[in-house]
DNA sequence: CTGCAAAATGAAAAATTCATAAAAGGTTGG
DNA sequence: CCAACCTTTTATGAATTTTTCATTTTGCAG
């Protein structure tokens, strides 16, 4: 059992949230927006930090820069959409973890625990730090999802937040076939009601920037995309 | 699309939101209060069922605890604002998300896909998020559903949608004997009015593709085909 | 062996899918 | 406020896939 700063403008989330872990044992303390979170931190010390990131007064993206410079605690960040995730990365603000809305609360203190026992851990000088390094090599064509950088032949390539975003999606997923519709959920957000032949538009782009190593990325006819880390003619 | 069953006492509300999922496509049932929603439920197996709280006759949380009893469905809750959110302790009853009153038809539809797809995979045994990794392996034959590839001998072969969903579908049943109406339901869909005649070209063009591996499909003269994992010829 | 029904085959017509191009809508930073 | 850029939608055509159907072949019962 552990304590919780919960950090939501809505009230509603909050009660509901606060009520199943406290049913639960655990101690849950709540702040309506990213200021009194920070003032919060600031009197207590909590195990672990939960962020929604929009926010009135101060977002979560400043409270957590601003709580990160005085403690360190583990931070979750509560995103809507993929608009908003892909912003952590490029923030590189060292969130522990992040959990988009809507969540499950048992799926959140689940998370929640793995976070703070990882903490703990690292606190004790056992386990490395927080910010796993997630760089991916396939031949010429390195990934570095961390850095939010990608190679071609050691030539750094300029690409859109959504190309970004969905290449790392498909490399994270490499060898899974990914319809357009599990794309779009993905990596524009649970709440995107869009047309599949937006991804066909951004899987176009990203293919024109990676040049040769456009034939990673795979069509499946009647289904959506597939990053294959090996080509087919390097198989044969 | 999924089916919903939506429940509550006003009926404005019901017929507002329904007009707008089934232009969507989903498929939406009224119920008016709790009771009528348990009955529906025993005669038809909906997706994910939206629960208002206040309503006549019997609440949502009994008929939550009462569905939950009978059927592992979803549940969603809609409550009033201002109502008491501590009597969302309905965590406890396994609900799987709230929304509050007033609600945007959009964002409820974004957190019952949400919601249904966690459940879906959850039924299936894997995390949320991740896809199982579903790979059948006869003597050179590999066929690697997540993916969504079949090989053999090593070498990668390129098939149609069909050809694949027919493939996976007899190698999943394998060793039973399916009719080619149920192929058509399980591979083309409950409402496909075809021929039955469909499904022999296809087997013919998923033969043609497998090679000497065709002999894995056996025909079942008067009824239909089947998958077998052991060659009849090993056997001998 | 024969006849019949079922299944396989081949091929053409119909339907669908996806890449491409281009336009329209939005955002952001100066 | 404008301009540049990013995102999304829409339109189109080529290529592929699916379906249907006529014909041939096969398997089986009598």
């Amino acid at each position: 059992m552990f304590s919780i700063l919960f950090v939501d403008d809505e009230q509603a989330i909050r009660e509901g949230f606060a009520e199943y872990a406290q049913f639960l044992g655990y101690e849950v303390t709540q702040a309506a927006d990213g200021m009194e979170a920070v003032e919060r931190c600031r009197k207590q010390d909590f195990d672990v930090v939960i962020l929604d990131i929009m926010m009135p007064r101060m977002d979560g993206f400043t409270a957590c820069k601003e709580i990160r410079r005085e403690k360190d605690i583990p931070i979750l960040m509560l995103s809507a959409r993929g608009e908003e995730y892909d912003k952590l990365h490029g923030f590189d603000l060292g969130i522990d973890d992040y959990v988009t809305k809507p969540f499950s609360p048992r799926e959140l203190l689940a998370r929640l625990n793995v976070i703070v026992n990882r903490h703990k851990a690292a606190a004790q000088g056992n386990a490395p730090g927080a910010t796993k390094n997630e760089v991916y090599r396939f031949g010429g064509l390195v990934i570095d999802m961390s850095a939010r950088t990608v190679e071609t032949d050691g030539r750094r390539l300029e690409m859109t937040p959504k190309e970004y975003e969905l290449l790392f999606h498909l490399v994270r997923n490499h060898n899974i076939a990914l319809s357009r519709e599990k794309l779009l959920s993905a990596v524009w957000g649970y709440d995107f009601f869009g047309e599949d032949a937006t991804v066909n538009t951004h899987i176009k782009m990203l293919r024109a920037h990676l040049g040769i190593y456009e034939r990673h990325i795979v069509t499946i006819r009647g289904v959506g995309y597939r990053f294959d880390p090996v080509l087919e003619e390097a198989i044969q």
